[in-house]
RNA sequence: GUGCCCGUAGCUCAAUUGGAUAGAGCACCAGCCUUCUAAGCUGGGGGUUACAGGUUCGAUCCCUGUCGGGCACGCCA
């Protein structure tokens, strides 16, 4: 068999249909990357054009005319079979059975590179997900951004661009004060010093357990004139304003004052404690990040006050009600935005719009930043401040996640904390497993509601998709150790052997691997990775239902081993891509 | 009320982003294990793509309207 590696059959189809165009009209206005896509039937070759069809209009003739000029004008091809008009104008491609057998040995030779390519011309490209709040435990909202975000920036990464993955930390704002707040509230309890607990404080047990580690570590160090914390709210309006804002707010401002140094002690134990918990959580999770950008740098750095300084200049500011305004109706957004309070306190928006400005300045080409789906309404005004700054706001995009919806018994499982049904994202990968948590959560395109069913999920059964891919690896490993060689030495092998319907439709389904990493990629979709794995295990399944593989015909038995650890290669780095394990054994 | 997303088989979802006869899995019915893992396979029925128009060689996909569902509309994050 011919040992030189064929090339990426779409690819190489689009070049030749390239030359062909130029042939036939050089003004044609065609640049390259003419669209090739891959055939639904079997009758209409395997990868097709609809050139002729688009080309019909302007060169004002019969598609079916322009199709059988451009293929006139194809050059040759050592790959191609034949190549038919079809249809309305359809140029189809038949490619030469051999040279699909040729990529066997690519596939074997490149092992864990197998599917990836220089799609993106190692353009770089930073991945913003999770970036939920450190203030308590991750929950099952966060695992589907941690999944798809994860996903996403592997299945980028096989395409061939740069990855950066970040997680922004909402170190600096309100929230965190309230949980250092909650937290010593908690440690006074401790301490035998009880204040009504704020019913919009932080509630969890997690807070409690702080609150103990730090008892533990330093007994009654931190309890200082408690008292003083009801400044301004006396025990009868205390109880009444027990769900306020205001509240929190005196009790944020009374405790950094009581507290004074210690309040930092505080707020970065908490902090650091929640920050570690939800990165173990993650990385268990096979999640991972190069850069954890705190928004708390942004002020140290003084880059808020830079980029709001930058849009001063711009003249895109205003004061009204002693509050600073960004004019981003001049952008197309629905309302003018506030970046600076009244109390002179920024905005989350404000620190925000640095920290874009920040990521445009380390020069990515393309940033994405992976929302929650209830966030939607606040691309507007991100997209209209990078206008404003003069960015190019094209470069972001926004992936947003919709809600994952748990389902137990057939019912909807609530997911309120006070249920005690499973709220967080360990509970679930508890539960599950990791493989089935990861894979469940990008089985369906993001922007669609996705329904979690846990019993599914749990399942070992032919209904759990994940199982099922599972299964065909580990039946793989299992032929290939009952056979007891090494494949390694399967160099010399007549894959012309492969023949029959199954063995083609399997290599093409190998074969198109890179192509469909490439798709996941442009479209932000590593939902497309989990379909293509349960269509290529499926095809195992019936494959080896129907084709004993240790045969005493040792040349057709080397081709057919040849041919499934090629697909056990394809299942493993596609598994890789979602984080899903690849066992041996079942 | 305004804006964004969605509506595909009984259920959960795909459909190479405007292509050829709209596909899978559950569920239902009928079969396949003394042979490499039955966590598997084979066959069968099931559709006016919510509805009504429009754009063109061609529409699940684009435009308009209606109905139905979700989310967002703060000097919160």
């Amino acid at each position: 068999m011919d040992t030189a590696a064929p090339p990426n059959f779409k690819d190489h189809l689009s070049q030749l249909m390239f030359h062909a165009v130029e042939q036939i009209r050089t003004d044609s206005g065609i640049q390259s990357g003419i669209e090739i896509v891959r055939t639904r039937q079997t009758d209409h070759g395997d990868y097709s054009c609809n050139l002729a069809m688009q080309l019909a209009k302007p060169l004002r003739k019969n598609p079916r005319e322009i199709a059988a000029l451009l293929i006139a004008a194809l050059p040759p091809s050592p790959y191609l079979e034949k190549v038919e008009v079809a249809g309305a104008g359809f140029i189809n491609f038949f490619i030469k059975t051999a040279a699909k057998q040729a990529c066997l040995y690519n596939i074997l030779q490149r092992s864990t590179a197998y599917g990836t390519s220089d799609y993106g011309k190692k353009r770089e490209i930073q991945v913003e997900f999770v970036s939920a709040n450190p203030t308590g435990p991750l929950h099952v909202g966060h695992g589907r951004g941690a999944a798809f975000g994860a996903s996403l920036a592997n299945v980028l990464s096989a395409a061939g661009f740069t990855v950066t993955r970040e997680y922004y930390v909402n170190d600096a704002g309100r929230q965190m004060d309230i949980l250092a707040v909650s937290t010593w509230l908690r440690y006074l309890e401790l301490n035998n010093i009880h204040i009504p607990f704020p019913d919009n404080a932080y509630q969890g047990d997690y807070v409690k357990v702080m609150a103990r580690l730090i008892y533990e570590a330093h007994a009654d160090r931190y309890v200082h004139h408690p008292e003083k914390l009801l400044q301004g709210f006396p025990a009868s309006t205390y109880e009444k304003a027990i769900d306020t804002d205001e509240l929190l707010d005196r009790l944020i401002a009374n405790a950094r004052a009581i507290l004074d140094q210690d309040y930092a002690y505080i707020h970065n134990f908490v902090l650091t404690e929640q920050l570690g918990d939800c990165r173990n959580d993650l990385m268990e999770f096979g999640v991972t990040f190069d850069t954890w950008f705190s928004e708390q740098s942004l002020f140290d750095n003084g880059l808020v006050a830079h980029a709001v300084r930058e849009l001063e200049e711009k003249k895109f500011l205003y004061r009204q009600d002693g509050a600073v305004w960004f004019r981003s109706t001049e952008f197309g957004d629905e309302k003018d935005r506030v970046v600076q309070r009244e109390n002179g306190q920024y905005t989350y928006f404000a620190s925000d719009i640095a920290y874009h400005l920040n990521k445009f300045e380390r020069g990515f080409e393309t940033i994405i930043n992976v929302w929650g789906a209830d966030h939607h309404g606040y691309i507007p005004r991100v997209k209209a401040a990078l206008q404003a700054l003069a960015l190019d706001a094209d470069k972001l995009n926004i992936a947003l996640v919709q809600f994952a919806v748990l389902y137990r018994n057939g019912k909807k499982a609530s997911m309120s904390t006070r249920s005690g049904e499973f709220v967080t994202l360990r509970e679930l990968r508890q539960e599950v497993g990791n493989d089935a948590a990861r894979f469940f959560y990008v089985m369906r395109k993001s922007d669609q509601h996705l329904d979690f069913d846990l019993d599914l999920a749990k399942s070992q059964s032919n209904d759990n998709p994940v199982f099922y891919i599972q299964y065909a690896h580990a039946r793989i490993c299992s032929v290939l150790e009952q056979w007891g060689g090494d494949t390694a030495t399967l160099t010399n092998v007549d894959t012309n052997l492969l023949a029959n319907a199954s063995e083609l439709a399997l290599l093409q389904r190998l074969i198109d691997f890179p192509d469909i990493i490439i798709a996941a990629a442009e479209e932000f979709s590593p939902h497309l990775i989990a379909f293509y794995l349960r269509e290529l295990a499926s095809e195992f399944h019936s494959y080896y239902n129907s084709t004993h593989f240790l045969v005493t015909n040792i040349p057709l038995m080397e081709a057919r081993l040849v041919l499934i650890t090629a697909i056990r290669q394809v299942l493993r780095n596609g598994l890789a891509l979602l984080g899903v394990s690849a066992p041996e054994k079942m």
